[in-house]
This record gives C-alpha cells, structure tokens and sequence, in this order.
RNA sequence: GGGCGAAUAGCUCAGGGGUCCAGAGCGCCUGCCUUACAAGCAGGAAGUCGGGGGUUCGAAUCCCUCUUCGCCCACCA
C-alpha cells in the first residue's frame, strides 16, 4: 500500500531532488522544435552570469515557472529557455576584485588577453551556480537550450547586429559629452547613469570684467561645480534678460587664472535659476557643450578634469596647486581659494538629482569624448506603434504608459564601453595619416577597405544590453534560419520587473521588429520588487536580503513558491521579513503540510477498485458529493481564468482554499462514516474523493510541482503517469450543481454546531452526533 | 519640475457603487495530543476601510482636495 510510505509531516528535502531528476531524465522540460501543439515560449531574463540567486530571481523565476507549467500542462508545446548575461561592467568588477585580493595584481598588470582569460576561467567555474539554483526551486527550463550572451555563436549575432546597423546608418561614431564612470572607467548610457539625490551647496562665484571702467567689477554665476569653472569657455545670460544686456560682448576673468572668455547669450539660460548668468564647460556638461556648439564663433572645449577624475596639469589653465587633484578634493581647495580672494560671493546648501554609476555608485563625470551611439528613433517607432496599436500589452496596464513615454521621448544610446570583458567592436581604424576611414566588418579585415592601409581594431567593447536586446532571437540561431526559429518565435510572455523596461524589455521590441520583422513578445507581465518589513529593496549592501536557497532547505521548494505567488497580488510589491522566515513563509509551509496529510489520508483510503468518472451513477451521489464535485468545476474554472489573466496569486489562493476548506475541512469529514463502513455508499465516497484529490493535484501543480508530482505517484493509477505532463482539467458542466452548493451550506451549518463535540465514527450512525452527516438528515434538511 | 502607485484588523495584504463588501494569512484569546494533519482542529476578540469635501436613494468602492509613504522620468547650471 503506497499510501503507507508517506511520512506523517512533509519532509520536502526527501522528495524534491529526486523527483527534479525524475523530469529531467523524462526530458519533459525539454520543447519539441518539431512536433507538439502550438508552442507556447518564455525566454528567461538572463541572470548575470555571476549572480548568486536572491528573492528578486526567486520571484520572477517562480512566476515565470508557474505561467509555463500551465500552458504545458494545457497541451501547448512549452518552451522556456534559460541562459545567463556575460554582464560586462559587473563581471569585470567582480574579478577585478577578486584578483586583486586573492593575487594582489590590478587588470592593467595582467594585460587584456590575459584578463580576459582570467575572467572566462572564473565564468566557468561559478557560471552556472545560478542556474543549479533555479532547478532547486523547481524552474522546468529547457536545459538543453541555455545560451549565454558571450558564447561564440551568440557573439555573431552581436556583431552581425553592429555591423548592419552601420551599414544601414544606424550606428555612427559622436564626439560628444557622455556619462563617464571614473571608477570603472568606461562610458555608461543615459539609462545606465541613475538619478539620485544628493546634498550639495551652490557656490555663488565672482567672475571679475575685464575693463571695468564702472563701477560694477564682477559678474556673479551659482554652480555647483566650481571645480569646472577652468573648463569655462563663456558666460551666457538669456536674451531676453534685461539684467545683463549692456555685458554683452564684454569679458571677464576666469576667477584664479588669466584666462579671459567672453559673455554671450543663449535661449537655454533659465532666468529663474541662480543669477540666471550660466558658465559654459563644454567639456565637462552636456547642455554646455551643446550651447557652445550653438554659439557664434569658434570654441574650444578644454578638458581639465582627466578620466579619473583628477584635475589636469594644465599650466594655461588650472592653478597648479590643485593640479591632479581628484574632482572634490579640488573643489574644497578652489572654494578656499575663491574665500580668501573674495571671490565666493556667497554659498547655499542645494538639494538636486546627480547621476551615479548604477554598478559602482559612483558620481558620473561628464566627459567628453568619441563613441558608438545607436540612432534610436527609428527603431522605436514600430515599437512604439505595437503598442499604441494593442499589439502589445503590459500587465498591470499602467506600465505601457512608462514604455510609451520612453520611446517617444528617446534619445540616441550609446553603446561602446571602455572594457576588456564583452564584445569587441568590430570596427578598424585606418592607421595611414589622412585617410581617416573606418572600416566596419563581420570577420577581421586585413587592411584599410578604402586606402589598403594597415588596421587597429576599436578598443572597446558593446554594452552588455547590446547583446541581450537580441535575446528573444539571438538564443534560436539568428542570423541562422534555424528550427527552433521558425517554431518559437515569436514567443508570448515576458515577465520581469519594471526597472529593466528601458534598459530591455522596449529595446527587445526593437530589435525583434527590426531584425525578424516580429515583435518578441505579445504580453510583458511587470510583477513586482521584493522588499523587506520597512519596505526597502533588498540588497547585499543592505544586507536585508532573503537566500531563496535557505528557504527550499528549511521549508521546501513549493512552500517559498506558494508564499511569494499568493503574495504578489499583481502590480504591488512583495513584503518578506528577513529577520522571520519561520513566519513568513509560514503560509506555503502550513499549505505543504496540509497538502501532504489530507493527501495521505486520501490515499490510504482508496484501496481497492476506484469507479472512473465516465462509469458514474449519479443518483447515487449525497448532496455532499454533489457539493464537492461542483466546488471542484469552480476551482478548476476559477484557477484557469485567474492564471490567464496573469492573476497568479489569485489562482493560488482559489486552489489554496479549495484544498483546505472545502476538501479537508468539509468534504473529508463529511464522508468519514461512509469511508469506515459505518455509513452505506464507501464506493461512491472513494470514486469521488480520489476524482476531486486529484483535480486538486492539478490545480495546484504549477505553483507546488514537488508536493503534487509526488502525491500523485501514490494515486491508484497513476504512478507510471508524472503529472508534470498531465492535462490541465477544465470544468465540467454536469458537474456543476449551484443548488447542492447553496443546500450545503446548511448542512454545514449544523454540521459546525456539532462539531466541537468529539466526533466517533467508528460509533455506528445512530449516535445523535455524527447523525448529522448521515444521508437521512441530509434528506431530513431538503 | 512632470508622471505613477499606495494608505483597509497588531503585521503583510485581497476586495474596487447595494444583501455574499467589511475579508484572507500570520499574530492574539479560549478549549482540544479527536486514529490525515498541534505546521493541526473547534470557537473568539479585533478595523468609524488615512483626513476633509462632493456625486448618489446608497461609497473602502466614483470625483475633488489635503496629509503621509514609495517609485519613475527630467540638460534650473
């Protein structure tokens, strides 16, 4: 007897690996490019490939999970695939710091071949953990198709990518202010230098006029960043402001130098701001470099802060006191400097947004200099009409209004990183003096294609989003005409979280529109951010973080999935105490051990023959098997609709309540007389019950798959079946019995007020107590 | 500066014009080791649904406003 085998308290650690080893040797996770129903395709955001699992993946694996479990259990052929990011600046950071403690030696001692080596060496041996945790947490992705963004074919994707875009004019190199990490060393993207707040002071400066004849000496500009003022090219004032008119033309003094700029004007001075008299660093600003450009005459753009952040040994213009200074170390001593010759006018503490380094957190340098930047407009256009059109729908709703605005109001990317770990640009310059030519190209060009001159290869590499913007294909073969390609895309769902809709979900719909002509997706699912009691994010830095890992050991795989599932109410956040595991996860794990013990008492009461649904008397059913048969069609339509609608906590807690309420609080209770023989109709009582019990396996398999696949190799039947494969149930309209569910309420109402007194069933039913369950009453109620 | 979201029991949250809309889980109180389950069973206490206005026969639910939190976007240096 199976039954017997089931342990009293669910033991998940006992059952969970061997039952994903089970799947993964029945190769059902694995998607048939040839055969099989309409496919249905996940393609997974892809970790960093040194990422270590935290409850952000737990999260959105496990819905990922759920969602792709039930379209294969609903016939469809499901494709979920899974790979990790090569994710350049995080990955180099990482092993940077790794060999720098472990071996004391810096990237620049090794050299970039030998770095490069040393980083693949470290991606090779922890590459993976990530994904080992995923199946730990039940994710069923099709193992046979992991890709990673560096491998060798997906690189050719990459650069086969770079080099039509050129080709199509879509790439080309600017010289322009950009973000600049001082610390990592690299450009950044505008989505890449994040906004945060910082407390500074606004240092009201003395710019003093050349030729002052009159009385009025000097020229007064608030910055916050006086250390650029020996970058200054010009003062500009509005046009149209009165204040200043009669400076126009004249000169002042960069304040502790000689150098003398102009004062001009220009429409992008705001007259409400400051003294509304702006210095112009067209070097070290953006919207000063564009004023600049806009200026009558002929600028220079004087660097004076070098890539590191450090004040330039320019004799010209930087005092050389501060020269090679870092950039704050300098402003403190300038604004000394600036106090002791009366220069300060005044300085105001100032609140204001200042982009960071989203890897490093350090201050971004604007920094002029030459990159690769991607002409953004039209390749957002047809994304940007997918959604307009409908085409595309964002879950909750309210995000397609942020995708929207992004694309309408995008700007161009800029894609070369000054890094040694990513994909290599594959563009040549021409060394010949005066030739200038750049010569883009797939395989590595032997010399000049205009002038026949010698080549060197562009330093940098593509920003990793470069790569994964191409996911949805670059995984199928793309530039191949592959099977997998012509089956499974375009896919379905994307789920993730919010704060990558710029940086990947809308850049996805470009590229997919561009280079397969389809959009990737059809549905981007938003869910949530994983947050502690005090509502933080949770972080490493913070240490406030949840290992999922832990939480499978103490609690099982199906107790973390079922808690974060049913506490993620579409569009809100997801609250964990990580100082609590025992209660936080009390939901999933008090569920389990429910699951597992009306299960095992099920069980070990169905020996003997079960009567299959399609053999069915129904005039033999009692109003509770009436009752349980209908609430089992509602379940099964309730669950359905709810994970259509992506209402995945709602389907939980449906099948959650199903289980719990009705099934063992209700119906097993009900049919205890009958089961013991002291009651007439065991047989329908079985048949029912084991029909019902496994409806319940099934509903719940998507969301618990460990606890259910295992119940359900005890079932009478079913133990060569794995229910990971099983059809998803759909309602039964002859099944459904409105009227037994309002009856039943009645009888559960007695049935309440006797039931704090001990019920004996094995006491023949002529005791007053258990009566009350008996078919004479029940028809005594009708 | 612009936009979005949230405020419901001690905690985490469902619900989104009318009886089933005042709910769930956890916590708390009372009684139970009843042969599936003490990670349980049976009972119970607990909220003027953030404040104020309005629409309506009727408002947690719709509108306005205020307060408080959170998030996103943004070239006022």
């Amino acid at each position: 007897m199976p039954a017997t085998t089931l342990a009293p308290r669910f033991d998940p650690s006992a059952i969970e690996t061997s039952l994903y080893e089970r799947w993964l040797k029945a190769g059902v996770f694995t998607a048939d490019a040839r055969d099989g129903d309409a496919p249905y395709v996940i393609v997974i955001p892809p970790p960093n490939v040194t990422a270590v699992l935290h409850m952000g993946h737990g999260l959105n694996n496990t819905i990922q999970d759920v969602l792709i479990r039930f379209e294969r259990m609903r016939g469809r052929e499901a494709l979920w695939l899974p790979g990790t990011d090569h994710a350049g600046i995080a990955t180099q950071n990482v092993v940077e710091r790794l060999i720098a403690s472990e071996e004391g030696t810096q990237r620049r001692d090794l050299g970039r071949e030998r770095f490069v080596d040393r980083v693949w060496t470290y991606v090779r041996e922890t590459g993976n953990t990530i994904l080992e945790q995923l199946k730990a947490i039940g994710c069923s992705c099709d193992w046979s198709r992991t890709r990673f963004t560096l491998s060798e074919e997906y690189s050719r994707a990459v650069l086969t990518v770079f080099v039509d875009l050129f080709h199509q004019g879509l790439i080309y190199r600017g010289h322009r202010v950009i973000h600049w990490c001082p610390r990592c060393l690299t450009a950044l993207s505008d989505e890449e230098a994040e906004f945060r707040d910082r407390d500074d002071h606004l240092y009201y400066i003395r710019y003093p006029l050349v030729d002052a004849g009159d009385a009025e000496e000097s020229v007064v500009v608030a910055t916050t960043r006086p250390e650029t003022m020996f970058g200054d090219v010009a003062l500009v004032f509005h046009p149209d402001d009165d204040r200043y008119q009669h400076l126009l033309g004249r000169s002042v003094r960069i304040p502790l130098t000689d150098v003398l700029i102009p004062i001009a004007v220009s429409p992008r001075v705001e007259r409400e701001f400051g003294t509304a008299m702006l210095k112009v660093t067209p070097a070290h600003d953006a919207n000063d470099f564009e004023i600049a450009n806009e200026l009558e005459g002929e600028y220079e753009t004087p660097v004076i802060i070098d890539a590191e952040g450090k004040m330039v040994p320019d004799p010209a213009r930087v005092p050389s006191v501060i020269h090679g200074l870092e950039r704050y170390a300098a402003r403190k001593r300038i604004v000394e400097m600036l106090e002791s010759e009366h220069l300060l006018d005044k300085t105001e503490p100032y609140r204001h947004a200042v982009r960071h380094c989203y890897r490093c957190d350090t201050v971004v340098e604007p920094r002029l200099s030459d990159q690769w930047f991607v002409r953004m407009k039209p390749l957002a256009e047809p994304a940007l009409e997918a959604y307009q059109r409908g085409r595309l729908t964002f879950v909750p709703e309210r995000w397609g209004g942020v995708y929207e605005n992004w694309l309408t109001e995008i700007r161009d990317w800029n894609i070369s990183r000054q890094l040694w770990w990513g994909h290599r640009i594959p563009a040549w310059y021409c060394e010949n003096e005066g030739c200038g030519h750049i010569t883009v190209a797939l395989d590595t060009p032997t010399a000049c294609e205009r002038c026949d001159g010698s080549l060197r290869q562009d330093e940098d590499v593509l920003d990793t989003w470069f790569s994964s913007w191409l996911w949805p294909f670059a995984t199928m073969g793309w530039p191949a005409q592959t099977e997998d390609l012509a089956r499974f895309y375009p896919g379905h769902t994307l789920a993730t979280a919010a704060e990558i809709i710029f940086f990947w979900v809308a850049r996805m719909v470009m590229a997919g529109f561009h280079f397969m002509g389809k959009q990737p997706f059809d549905t981007v699912y938003i869910h949530g951010t994983v947050r502690d009691t005090l509502h933080r994010k949770m972080s490493k830095s913070l240490g406030n973080g949840i290992d999922p890992i832990e939480v499978v050991h103490r609690y099982g795989a199906d107790a973390l999935r079922f808690t974060v599932i049913a506490g993620a109410p579409v569009g809100t956040d997801v609250i964990l105490d990580p100082n609590d595991l025992e209660t936080t996860f009390s939901p999933g794990r008090n569920f389990a051990n429910k699951l597992w013990n009306v299960g095992r008492f099920i069980l070990s009461n169905l020996d003997g023959p079960i009567v299959p649904a399609d053999r069915w008397d129904p005039t033999q059913f009692e109003l509770a098997d009436r009752w349980i048969l209908s609430r089992a069609q509602r379940a099964i339509a309730d669950t359905t609709e709810a994970l259509e609608r992506f209402r995945l906590n709602d389907a939980a807690n449906i099948a959650y309540h199903f289980v719990w309420d009705d099934l063992a609080d209700w119906y097993v209770e009900q049919v205890k007389p009958r089961l013991y023989g002291t009651a007439a109709g065991g047989e329908v009582a079985r048949a029912v019950l084991s029909n019902v019990f496994e409806t319940a396996l099934r509903l719940l398999h998507p969301i618990m798959p460990f606890i259910t696949e295992e119940l359900w190799q005890h079932l009478p039947g079913a133990r060569e079946a794995m229910l990971v494969t099983a059809q998803w149930p759909s309602p039964r309209a002859d099944l459904t019995d409105e009227e037994a569910e309002d009856r039943f309420a009645r009888v559960q109402a007695l049935v309440s007020a006797v039931r704090s007194v001990r019920a004996d069933y094995s006491v023949p039913p002529a005791t007053a107590v258990p009566a009350v369950v008996q078919p004479s009453s029940r028809e005594a109620l009708e």
